[in-house]
DNA sequence: TCTCCTGCTTGCGCTAGCGCAAAGAGCAGC
DNA sequence: GCTGCTCTTTGCGCTAGCGCAAGCAGGAGA
Protein backbone atom coordinates (compact mmCIF):
# COMPACT_ATOMS: atom_id res chain seq x y z
CA UNK A 1 0.00 0.00 0.00
CA UNK A 2 3.30 2.09 0.14
CA UNK A 3 2.54 2.71 -3.81
CA UNK A 4 -0.96 4.50 -3.09
CA UNK A 5 1.02 8.02 -1.07
CA UNK A 6 3.10 8.07 -4.55
CA UNK A 7 0.33 8.18 -6.61
CA UNK A 8 -0.56 11.62 -7.65
CA UNK A 9 -4.18 11.06 -6.77
CA UNK A 10 -2.86 10.87 -3.00
CA UNK A 11 -0.46 13.94 -3.18
CA UNK A 12 -0.55 15.83 0.04
CA UNK A 13 -3.04 13.20 1.90
CA UNK A 14 -1.68 11.73 5.07
CA UNK A 15 -0.78 8.03 5.24
CA UNK A 16 -3.77 7.30 7.25
CA UNK A 17 -6.30 9.23 5.47
CA UNK A 18 -4.76 7.36 2.66
CA UNK A 19 -5.47 3.99 3.77
CA UNK A 20 -8.70 5.06 5.08
CA UNK A 21 -9.54 5.74 1.72
CA UNK A 22 -7.91 2.37 0.35
CA UNK A 23 -9.72 0.18 2.66
CA UNK A 24 -12.87 1.12 1.01
CA UNK A 25 -11.74 0.06 -2.56
CA UNK A 26 -12.16 -3.77 -4.01
CA UNK A 27 -8.56 -5.21 -5.04
CA UNK A 28 -9.02 -6.65 -9.02
CA UNK A 29 -6.76 -9.01 -10.02
CA UNK A 30 -6.08 -9.10 -14.08
CA UNK A 31 -4.22 -11.18 -15.79
CA UNK A 32 -2.60 -10.57 -19.56
CA UNK A 33 -5.63 -9.68 -21.64
CA UNK A 34 -7.86 -9.30 -19.14
CA UNK A 35 -10.82 -6.54 -19.56
CA UNK A 36 -11.15 -4.11 -16.21
CA UNK A 37 -14.00 -1.91 -18.02
CA UNK A 38 -15.39 -1.88 -21.12
CA UNK A 39 -16.36 1.24 -23.58
CA UNK A 40 -19.70 2.01 -23.69
CA UNK A 41 -20.62 0.38 -20.53
CA UNK A 42 -22.14 2.48 -17.60
CA UNK A 43 -19.29 4.04 -15.32
CA UNK A 44 -19.68 2.47 -12.97
CA UNK A 45 -16.21 2.51 -10.87
CA UNK A 46 -12.78 4.41 -10.72
CA UNK A 47 -9.61 2.30 -10.58
CA UNK A 48 -6.08 3.09 -9.52
CA UNK A 49 -3.67 0.74 -10.99
CA UNK A 50 -1.65 -1.19 -7.77
CA UNK A 51 0.76 -2.51 -10.13
CA UNK A 52 0.84 -3.80 -13.46
CA UNK A 53 0.09 -1.80 -17.09
CA UNK A 54 -3.28 -1.12 -19.04
CA UNK A 55 -3.85 -0.09 -22.24
CA UNK A 56 -6.92 1.88 -22.97
CA UNK A 57 -8.48 1.35 -26.45
CA UNK A 58 -10.90 2.78 -28.46
CA UNK A 59 -12.92 1.23 -31.37
CA UNK A 60 -14.29 3.33 -34.04
CA UNK A 61 -17.32 2.54 -35.80
CA UNK A 62 -15.47 0.74 -38.84
CA UNK A 63 -13.70 -1.38 -36.83
CA UNK A 64 -10.73 0.42 -36.20
CA UNK A 65 -9.00 0.13 -32.73
CA UNK A 66 -6.93 2.53 -31.22
CA UNK A 67 -4.95 2.68 -27.99
CA UNK A 68 -5.81 6.55 -26.38
CA UNK A 69 -3.52 6.13 -23.49
CA UNK A 70 -1.16 3.34 -21.47
CA UNK A 71 -2.14 3.33 -17.36
CA UNK A 72 0.92 2.29 -14.97
CA UNK A 73 1.34 1.85 -10.90
CA UNK A 74 -0.08 4.89 -9.73
CA UNK A 75 -2.16 6.02 -11.89
CA UNK A 76 -5.60 6.77 -12.25
CA UNK A 77 -8.38 5.61 -14.64
CA UNK A 78 -12.42 4.80 -15.33
CA UNK A 79 -14.77 7.57 -14.92
CA UNK A 80 -13.39 10.58 -13.67
CA UNK A 81 -15.33 13.72 -13.41
CA UNK A 82 -18.07 12.03 -15.74
CA UNK A 83 -21.73 12.67 -15.32
CA UNK A 84 -23.34 10.60 -13.87
CA UNK A 85 -24.50 7.60 -15.54
CA UNK A 86 -22.24 8.08 -18.07
CA UNK A 87 -20.35 5.31 -20.35
CA UNK A 88 -16.58 4.30 -20.17
CA UNK A 89 -14.75 6.16 -22.47
CA UNK A 90 -12.58 3.14 -22.97
CA UNK A 91 -11.99 -0.32 -22.73
CA UNK A 92 -9.29 -1.36 -20.35
CA UNK A 93 -7.08 -4.26 -21.48
CA UNK A 94 -4.25 -6.08 -19.25
CA UNK A 95 -0.95 -5.79 -20.94
CA UNK A 96 0.35 -7.85 -18.09
CA UNK A 97 -0.42 -8.87 -14.47
CA UNK A 98 -1.95 -6.12 -12.60
CA UNK A 99 -3.68 -4.99 -9.94
CA UNK A 100 -5.92 -2.14 -9.50
CA UNK A 101 -7.88 -0.44 -6.60
CA UNK A 102 -11.46 0.13 -7.49
CA UNK A 103 -14.07 2.42 -5.99
CA UNK A 104 -17.89 2.84 -7.10
CA UNK A 105 -18.46 5.82 -8.31
CA UNK A 106 -20.74 7.04 -5.75
CA UNK A 107 -18.10 6.16 -2.51
CA UNK A 108 -15.18 7.60 -4.68
CA UNK A 109 -17.42 11.02 -5.39
CA UNK A 110 -18.00 11.10 -1.84
CA UNK A 111 -14.34 10.70 -0.60
CA UNK A 112 -13.65 13.71 -3.24
CA UNK A 113 -15.86 16.37 -1.17
CA UNK A 114 -14.61 14.84 2.16
CA UNK A 115 -10.83 15.22 1.32
CA UNK A 116 -10.56 18.54 -0.84
CA UNK A 117 -7.04 17.77 -1.95
CA UNK A 118 -8.23 14.42 -3.65
CA UNK A 119 -10.50 16.35 -5.69
CA UNK A 120 -7.58 19.20 -6.37
CA UNK A 121 -5.51 16.87 -7.38
CA UNK A 122 -7.50 14.68 -9.73
CA UNK A 123 -8.58 18.43 -11.50
CA UNK A 124 -4.47 18.25 -11.31
CA UNK A 125 -4.20 14.84 -13.23
CA UNK A 126 -7.07 15.60 -15.91
CA UNK A 127 -5.64 19.24 -16.67
CA UNK A 128 -2.06 17.10 -17.47
CA UNK A 129 -4.08 14.41 -19.31
CA UNK A 130 -6.10 16.98 -21.18
CA UNK A 131 -2.26 18.80 -22.10
CA UNK A 132 -1.70 15.36 -23.14
CA UNK A 133 -4.14 14.61 -25.38
CA UNK A 134 -3.83 17.99 -27.33
CA UNK A 135 -0.61 17.07 -27.97
CA UNK A 136 -1.40 13.93 -29.46
CA UNK A 137 -3.45 15.99 -31.42
CA UNK A 138 -0.98 18.70 -32.49
CA UNK A 139 1.12 15.03 -33.63
CA UNK A 140 -1.01 13.82 -35.69
CA UNK A 141 -2.44 16.62 -37.49
CA UNK A 142 1.03 18.12 -38.35
CA UNK A 143 4.43 15.61 -38.23
CA UNK A 144 4.64 12.90 -40.67
CA UNK A 145 4.47 9.32 -39.50
CA UNK A 146 7.97 8.54 -38.68
CA UNK A 147 8.33 11.55 -36.67
CA UNK A 148 4.72 10.00 -34.69
CA UNK A 149 6.55 6.71 -34.36
CA UNK A 150 9.49 7.80 -32.86
CA UNK A 151 8.03 10.04 -30.46
CA UNK A 152 5.97 7.43 -29.29
CA UNK A 153 8.88 4.81 -28.98
CA UNK A 154 10.49 7.52 -26.66
CA UNK A 155 7.32 7.83 -24.54
CA UNK A 156 7.14 4.41 -24.16
CA UNK A 157 10.73 3.63 -23.10
CA UNK A 158 10.16 6.38 -19.89
CA UNK A 159 6.35 4.61 -19.61
CA UNK A 160 6.67 1.17 -19.72
CA UNK A 161 10.43 0.52 -20.69
CA UNK A 162 12.43 -2.30 -19.22
CA UNK A 163 16.41 -2.57 -19.11
CA UNK A 164 17.41 -5.29 -21.56
CA UNK A 165 21.35 -5.85 -22.09
CA UNK A 166 22.66 -2.27 -22.99
CA UNK A 167 18.92 -1.24 -24.42
CA UNK A 168 15.49 -0.42 -23.27
CA UNK A 169 12.46 -3.19 -24.13
CA UNK A 170 9.47 -1.92 -24.89
CA UNK A 171 6.65 -4.95 -24.93
CA UNK A 172 4.20 -3.99 -27.45
CA UNK A 173 3.31 -5.72 -30.97
CA UNK A 174 4.01 -3.58 -34.46
CA UNK A 175 0.34 -2.76 -33.96
CA UNK A 176 -0.15 -1.78 -30.93
CA UNK A 177 2.72 0.72 -31.91
CA UNK A 178 1.11 1.54 -35.10
CA UNK A 179 -2.43 2.37 -32.82
CA UNK A 180 -0.62 4.61 -30.94
CA UNK A 181 1.48 6.14 -33.32
CA UNK A 182 -1.95 6.65 -35.74
CA UNK A 183 -0.46 4.41 -38.58
CA UNK A 184 -0.21 0.83 -39.89
CA UNK A 185 1.49 -2.13 -38.40
CA UNK A 186 3.08 -2.88 -41.67
CA UNK A 187 4.70 1.03 -41.85
CA UNK A 188 5.83 0.82 -38.48
CA UNK A 189 7.25 -2.70 -39.39
CA UNK A 190 9.25 -1.20 -42.18
CA UNK A 191 10.22 1.99 -40.13
CA UNK A 192 11.93 -0.77 -37.28
CA UNK A 193 13.72 -2.34 -40.39
CA UNK A 194 15.23 0.85 -41.17
CA UNK A 195 16.02 1.89 -37.68
CA UNK A 196 17.67 -1.30 -37.29
CA UNK A 197 20.14 -0.60 -39.78
CA UNK A 198 20.99 2.38 -38.29
CA UNK A 199 21.81 0.94 -35.05
CA UNK A 200 18.94 2.67 -33.06
CA UNK A 201 16.76 -0.18 -32.49
CA UNK A 202 16.43 -3.64 -32.48
CA UNK A 203 13.30 -5.48 -33.65
CA UNK A 204 11.94 -8.30 -31.49
CA UNK A 205 8.86 -10.55 -31.74
CA UNK A 206 5.69 -7.72 -29.80
CA UNK A 207 8.55 -5.88 -28.53
CA UNK A 208 11.40 -4.03 -29.76
CA UNK A 209 14.66 -3.05 -27.87
CA UNK A 210 15.67 0.48 -28.29
CA UNK A 211 19.15 1.59 -27.97
CA UNK A 212 19.86 4.52 -29.59
CA UNK A 213 17.44 7.31 -27.67
CA UNK A 214 19.10 10.38 -28.36
CA UNK A 215 18.72 9.17 -32.38
CA UNK A 216 14.84 8.44 -32.00
CA UNK A 217 14.69 12.18 -30.48
CA UNK A 218 16.18 13.64 -33.72
CA UNK A 219 13.66 11.53 -36.22
CA UNK A 220 10.94 12.89 -33.51
CA UNK A 221 12.16 16.65 -33.63
CA UNK A 222 11.95 16.19 -37.67
CA UNK A 223 16.05 16.93 -37.78
CA UNK A 224 16.61 13.62 -39.34
CA UNK A 225 17.59 13.61 -42.84
CA UNK A 226 14.84 10.11 -42.84
CA UNK A 227 11.99 12.51 -41.89
CA UNK A 228 13.34 15.87 -43.79
CA UNK A 229 14.22 14.53 -46.95
CA UNK A 230 13.05 17.42 -49.49
CA UNK A 231 13.42 20.97 -48.58
CA UNK A 232 11.74 22.05 -45.13
CA UNK A 233 8.54 24.62 -45.42
CA UNK A 234 9.54 28.40 -44.66
CA UNK A 235 7.62 30.94 -43.13
CA UNK A 236 6.67 33.64 -46.02
CA UNK A 237 9.41 36.58 -45.32
CA UNK A 238 8.05 39.83 -45.08
CA UNK B 1 -24.57 38.81 -15.96
CA UNK B 2 -27.95 36.76 -16.63
CA UNK B 3 -25.45 34.88 -18.64
CA UNK B 4 -23.04 33.55 -15.97
CA UNK B 5 -25.71 31.50 -14.10
CA UNK B 6 -25.44 29.54 -17.22
CA UNK B 7 -21.93 29.19 -18.14
CA UNK B 8 -21.60 25.45 -17.07
CA UNK B 9 -18.32 26.75 -14.69
CA UNK B 10 -21.42 28.04 -12.89
CA UNK B 11 -24.38 25.73 -12.40
CA UNK B 12 -25.91 24.83 -9.29
CA UNK B 13 -24.30 28.10 -7.84
CA UNK B 14 -27.25 30.53 -6.20
CA UNK B 15 -26.95 33.95 -8.25
CA UNK B 16 -26.02 35.84 -4.91
CA UNK B 17 -23.08 33.58 -5.36
CA UNK B 18 -22.55 34.28 -9.25
CA UNK B 19 -22.38 37.55 -8.55
CA UNK B 20 -19.89 37.64 -6.05
CA UNK B 21 -17.67 36.09 -7.80
CA UNK B 22 -18.20 37.98 -10.71
CA UNK B 23 -17.34 41.02 -9.03
CA UNK B 24 -14.08 39.65 -8.12
CA UNK B 25 -12.84 39.75 -12.14
CA UNK B 26 -11.68 42.29 -14.58
CA UNK B 27 -13.20 42.92 -17.73
CA UNK B 28 -11.52 42.58 -20.62
CA UNK B 29 -12.87 43.53 -24.49
CA UNK B 30 -11.16 42.21 -27.26
CA UNK B 31 -11.50 43.08 -31.04
CA UNK B 32 -11.04 41.12 -33.83
CA UNK B 33 -8.02 39.45 -33.67
CA UNK B 34 -6.66 40.30 -30.55
CA UNK B 35 -5.01 38.52 -28.01
CA UNK B 36 -6.25 37.34 -24.98
CA UNK B 37 -3.35 35.53 -23.24
CA UNK B 38 -0.54 33.78 -25.20
CA UNK B 39 1.16 30.05 -25.61
CA UNK B 40 3.93 29.72 -23.22
CA UNK B 41 3.51 33.12 -21.19
CA UNK B 42 2.65 31.96 -17.54
CA UNK B 43 -0.77 31.06 -16.70
CA UNK B 44 -1.83 34.46 -14.96
CA UNK B 45 -5.18 34.09 -15.45
CA UNK B 46 -8.41 32.15 -15.79
CA UNK B 47 -11.42 33.08 -17.92
CA UNK B 48 -14.62 32.69 -18.52
CA UNK B 49 -16.27 34.49 -21.97
CA UNK B 50 -18.74 36.44 -21.40
CA UNK B 51 -19.74 37.33 -25.43
CA UNK B 52 -17.88 36.81 -28.70
CA UNK B 53 -15.84 33.81 -29.80
CA UNK B 54 -11.94 32.90 -29.70
CA UNK B 55 -9.95 30.35 -31.20
CA UNK B 56 -7.01 28.64 -29.11
CA UNK B 57 -4.01 27.87 -31.66
CA UNK B 58 -1.12 25.97 -30.99
CA UNK B 59 1.90 26.33 -33.45
CA UNK B 60 4.56 23.14 -33.60
CA UNK B 61 8.08 23.64 -33.53
CA UNK B 62 7.92 23.64 -37.32
CA UNK B 63 5.80 26.74 -37.46
CA UNK B 64 2.27 25.29 -38.17
CA UNK B 65 -0.48 26.49 -36.90
CA UNK B 66 -3.36 24.27 -35.58
CA UNK B 67 -6.64 25.37 -34.24
CA UNK B 68 -7.34 23.27 -30.74
CA UNK B 69 -10.97 24.45 -30.12
CA UNK B 70 -13.08 27.19 -30.55
CA UNK B 71 -14.16 29.54 -27.32
CA UNK B 72 -18.00 31.06 -27.10
CA UNK B 73 -19.94 32.87 -24.58
CA UNK B 74 -20.04 30.97 -20.89
CA UNK B 75 -17.27 28.76 -21.81
CA UNK B 76 -13.98 28.45 -19.96
CA UNK B 77 -10.75 29.00 -20.45
CA UNK B 78 -6.64 29.66 -19.75
CA UNK B 79 -4.79 28.35 -17.33
CA UNK B 80 -7.49 25.94 -15.12
CA UNK B 81 -5.94 23.27 -13.32
CA UNK B 82 -2.33 23.76 -14.70
CA UNK B 83 0.11 23.43 -11.78
CA UNK B 84 1.48 27.09 -10.23
CA UNK B 85 3.30 28.46 -12.18
CA UNK B 86 3.06 26.88 -15.65
CA UNK B 87 2.33 28.09 -18.87
CA UNK B 88 -0.65 28.81 -21.34
CA UNK B 89 -1.14 25.76 -23.73
CA UNK B 90 -2.53 28.02 -26.13
CA UNK B 91 -2.66 31.21 -27.57
CA UNK B 92 -6.20 32.76 -27.57
CA UNK B 93 -7.12 34.89 -30.28
CA UNK B 94 -10.57 36.97 -30.47
CA UNK B 95 -12.23 35.74 -33.56
CA UNK B 96 -14.94 38.89 -33.51
CA UNK B 97 -15.32 41.55 -30.64
CA UNK B 98 -15.71 40.10 -27.50
CA UNK B 99 -15.69 40.30 -24.11
CA UNK B 100 -13.92 38.13 -21.09
CA UNK B 101 -14.23 38.10 -17.42
CA UNK B 102 -10.73 37.19 -15.98
CA UNK B 103 -9.54 36.02 -12.62
CA UNK B 104 -5.95 35.78 -11.67
CA UNK B 105 -4.96 32.14 -10.53
CA UNK B 106 -4.92 32.95 -7.07
CA UNK B 107 -8.11 34.35 -6.28
CA UNK B 108 -9.70 31.84 -8.91
CA UNK B 109 -8.45 28.76 -6.28
CA UNK B 110 -9.21 30.75 -3.87
CA UNK B 111 -12.99 30.63 -4.81
CA UNK B 112 -12.51 26.56 -5.91
CA UNK B 113 -11.68 26.06 -2.26
CA UNK B 114 -14.68 28.41 -1.15
CA UNK B 115 -17.07 27.20 -3.26
CA UNK B 116 -16.77 23.13 -3.84
CA UNK B 117 -19.37 23.21 -6.49
CA UNK B 118 -17.14 25.10 -8.52
CA UNK B 119 -14.49 22.30 -8.34
CA UNK B 120 -16.66 19.99 -9.26
CA UNK B 121 -17.93 22.04 -12.55
CA UNK B 122 -14.65 22.82 -13.33
CA UNK B 123 -13.50 18.53 -13.02
CA UNK B 124 -16.57 17.84 -15.36
CA UNK B 125 -15.69 21.06 -18.11
CA UNK B 126 -12.42 19.25 -17.58
CA UNK B 127 -13.35 15.16 -18.50
CA UNK B 128 -15.70 16.29 -21.00
CA UNK B 129 -12.79 18.24 -22.53
CA UNK B 130 -10.51 15.69 -22.73
CA UNK B 131 -13.19 13.23 -24.38
CA UNK B 132 -13.66 15.45 -27.11
CA UNK B 133 -9.77 15.94 -27.71
CA UNK B 134 -9.49 11.89 -27.60
CA UNK B 135 -12.64 11.98 -30.30
CA UNK B 136 -9.89 14.14 -32.31
CA UNK B 137 -7.03 11.88 -31.66
CA UNK B 138 -9.28 8.86 -32.69
CA UNK B 139 -10.63 10.94 -35.82
CA UNK B 140 -6.78 11.86 -36.99
CA UNK B 141 -5.92 8.74 -35.98
CA UNK B 142 -8.23 6.72 -38.12
CA UNK B 143 -10.43 8.90 -40.88
CA UNK B 144 -9.67 10.29 -43.79
CA UNK B 145 -9.79 13.97 -44.86
CA UNK B 146 -12.73 14.39 -46.22
CA UNK B 147 -14.87 13.04 -43.23
CA UNK B 148 -12.60 15.23 -41.03
CA UNK B 149 -13.58 18.32 -42.75
CA UNK B 150 -17.00 17.50 -42.74
CA UNK B 151 -17.51 16.60 -38.73
CA UNK B 152 -15.55 20.06 -37.89
CA UNK B 153 -17.90 21.19 -40.19
CA UNK B 154 -20.82 20.10 -38.54
CA UNK B 155 -19.21 20.97 -35.14
CA UNK B 156 -18.77 24.32 -36.33
CA UNK B 157 -22.14 24.76 -38.08
CA UNK B 158 -23.62 23.88 -33.61
CA UNK B 159 -20.83 26.05 -31.87
CA UNK B 160 -20.55 29.10 -34.14
CA UNK B 161 -23.33 29.13 -36.66
CA UNK B 162 -25.15 32.32 -38.03
CA UNK B 163 -28.88 31.78 -39.73
CA UNK B 164 -28.20 32.64 -43.39
CA UNK B 165 -30.53 32.55 -46.09
CA UNK B 166 -31.64 29.13 -45.80
CA UNK B 167 -28.58 27.39 -44.29
CA UNK B 168 -26.23 28.31 -41.82
CA UNK B 169 -22.99 30.52 -42.45
CA UNK B 170 -19.69 29.40 -40.66
CA UNK B 171 -17.31 32.28 -40.37
CA UNK B 172 -13.61 30.72 -40.72
CA UNK B 173 -11.61 30.76 -43.46
CA UNK B 174 -10.24 27.70 -45.41
CA UNK B 175 -6.95 27.98 -43.41
CA UNK B 176 -8.23 28.04 -40.07
CA UNK B 177 -11.35 25.02 -40.94
CA UNK B 178 -7.85 23.23 -42.57
CA UNK B 179 -6.29 24.07 -38.65
CA UNK B 180 -9.03 22.69 -37.37
CA UNK B 181 -8.83 19.57 -39.47
CA UNK B 182 -5.44 18.61 -39.50
CA UNK B 183 -4.81 19.16 -43.63
CA UNK B 184 -4.52 21.85 -45.59
CA UNK B 185 -6.44 24.76 -47.25
CA UNK B 186 -5.65 23.25 -50.59
CA UNK B 187 -7.90 20.55 -49.89
CA UNK B 188 -10.28 21.97 -48.00
CA UNK B 189 -10.67 24.44 -50.63
CA UNK B 190 -11.02 21.54 -53.21
CA UNK B 191 -14.02 19.68 -51.04
CA UNK B 192 -16.23 22.87 -50.43
CA UNK B 193 -16.21 23.32 -54.67
CA UNK B 194 -17.23 19.34 -54.40
CA UNK B 195 -19.45 19.57 -51.74
CA UNK B 196 -20.47 23.47 -53.83
CA UNK B 197 -21.57 20.94 -57.03
CA UNK B 198 -23.62 18.81 -54.91
CA UNK B 199 -25.57 21.33 -52.77
CA UNK B 200 -24.30 20.73 -49.68
CA UNK B 201 -22.50 23.87 -49.20
CA UNK B 202 -22.20 27.43 -50.66
CA UNK B 203 -18.28 28.52 -50.54
CA UNK B 204 -17.86 32.26 -49.43
CA UNK B 205 -15.03 34.38 -49.03
CA UNK B 206 -13.37 33.12 -45.20
CA UNK B 207 -16.70 31.66 -44.28
CA UNK B 208 -18.88 29.30 -45.67
CA UNK B 209 -22.49 28.42 -46.14
CA UNK B 210 -24.23 24.89 -44.75
CA UNK B 211 -27.08 24.00 -46.33
CA UNK B 212 -27.22 20.05 -46.06
CA UNK B 213 -25.90 19.18 -42.57
CA UNK B 214 -27.67 15.71 -43.31
CA UNK B 215 -25.51 14.98 -45.85
CA UNK B 216 -22.37 16.32 -44.47
CA UNK B 217 -22.89 14.07 -41.47
CA UNK B 218 -23.45 11.49 -44.42
CA UNK B 219 -19.60 12.05 -45.40
CA UNK B 220 -18.33 12.46 -41.87
CA UNK B 221 -19.80 8.62 -41.56
CA UNK B 222 -18.13 7.56 -44.37
CA UNK B 223 -20.98 6.56 -45.84
CA UNK B 224 -20.84 8.45 -48.80
CA UNK B 225 -18.98 7.29 -52.24
CA UNK B 226 -16.93 10.68 -51.91
CA UNK B 227 -15.08 9.43 -48.86
CA UNK B 228 -15.32 5.51 -49.24
CA UNK B 229 -14.84 4.67 -53.54
CA UNK B 230 -12.98 1.61 -53.17
CA UNK B 231 -13.56 -0.94 -51.06
CA UNK B 232 -13.79 -0.87 -47.48
CA UNK B 233 -11.84 -2.99 -45.31
CA UNK B 234 -13.24 -6.08 -43.86
CA UNK B 235 -12.55 -7.73 -40.59
CA UNK B 236 -11.10 -10.82 -40.93
CA UNK B 237 -13.32 -13.54 -41.74
CA UNK B 238 -12.98 -17.00 -39.16
C1' DT C 1 -13.55 54.19 -60.73
C1' DC C 2 -9.13 52.27 -60.39
C1' DT C 3 -5.77 49.83 -57.56
C1' DC C 4 -4.05 46.95 -54.26
C1' DC C 5 -4.28 43.35 -51.16
C1' DT C 6 -5.54 39.35 -49.40
C1' DG C 7 -7.90 35.17 -49.70
C1' DC C 8 -9.48 31.62 -52.84
C1' DT C 9 -9.41 28.32 -56.74
C1' DT C 10 -7.44 24.97 -59.65
C1' DG C 11 -4.10 22.46 -62.66
C1' DC C 12 -0.02 19.67 -62.22
C1' DG C 13 3.33 16.63 -60.51
C1' DC C 14 4.90 13.92 -56.94
C1' DT C 15 5.63 10.92 -53.01
C1' DA C 16 4.55 9.12 -48.44
C1' DG C 17 2.29 5.76 -46.78
C1' DC C 18 -1.54 2.43 -47.25
C1' DG C 19 -3.22 -2.23 -48.32
C1' DC C 20 -2.57 -6.72 -49.99
C1' DA C 21 -0.33 -11.05 -50.52
C1' DA C 22 3.10 -14.26 -49.93
C1' DA C 23 6.83 -15.82 -47.57
C1' DG C 24 9.62 -16.03 -43.11
C1' DA C 25 10.35 -16.71 -38.02
C1' DG C 26 9.31 -17.50 -33.03
C1' DC C 27 6.74 -20.11 -29.85
C1' DA C 28 3.53 -23.62 -27.90
C1' DG C 29 1.62 -27.89 -27.72
C1' DC C 30 1.67 -32.63 -28.98
C1' DG D 1 11.04 -33.60 -33.51
C1' DC D 2 6.88 -32.01 -36.22
C1' DT D 3 2.68 -29.07 -36.73
C1' DG D 4 0.15 -25.15 -36.52
C1' DC D 5 -0.56 -20.53 -35.09
C1' DT D 6 0.35 -15.95 -34.76
C1' DC D 7 3.28 -12.17 -35.50
C1' DT D 8 6.40 -10.08 -38.72
C1' DT D 9 8.79 -8.81 -42.90
C1' DT D 10 8.99 -7.22 -47.52
C1' DG D 11 7.85 -6.59 -52.50
C1' DC D 12 4.49 -4.32 -55.32
C1' DG D 13 1.09 -1.23 -56.95
C1' DC D 14 -1.68 2.52 -56.13
C1' DT D 15 -3.93 6.75 -54.73
C1' DA D 16 -5.03 10.41 -51.45
C1' DG D 17 -3.55 14.41 -50.47
C1' DC D 18 0.34 17.69 -50.28
C1' DG D 19 2.84 21.68 -52.17
C1' DC D 20 3.61 24.95 -55.62
C1' DA D 21 2.47 28.42 -58.88
C1' DA D 22 -0.43 30.97 -61.66
C1' DG D 23 -4.49 33.17 -62.13
C1' DC D 24 -9.07 34.82 -60.23
C1' DA D 25 -12.16 37.67 -57.33
C1' DG D 26 -14.15 40.39 -53.76
C1' DG D 27 -13.48 44.38 -50.63
C1' DA D 28 -11.25 48.50 -48.86
C1' DG D 29 -9.29 52.61 -49.64
C1' DA D 30 -7.72 56.45 -52.54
Amino acid sequence: MACLAQAPLFRGLSPRDCEDIASRAKGRRLSRGQVLFREGECAAEVSVLSAGRLKLVQVSSDGQEIIQRLVGPGELCGGVGLTPGGPYQHTAVALETSNALCWDREGFEASLDRWPILQRNALRILAERLRAAEERCRELATAKVPQRVAHVLLRLVGQAGRPEDGGVLVALSREEVAQMAGTTLFTVSRLFSQWEALGLVRPRREAVVVDDTRGLLEIAEGQSPLTAPGRPRFAAVS
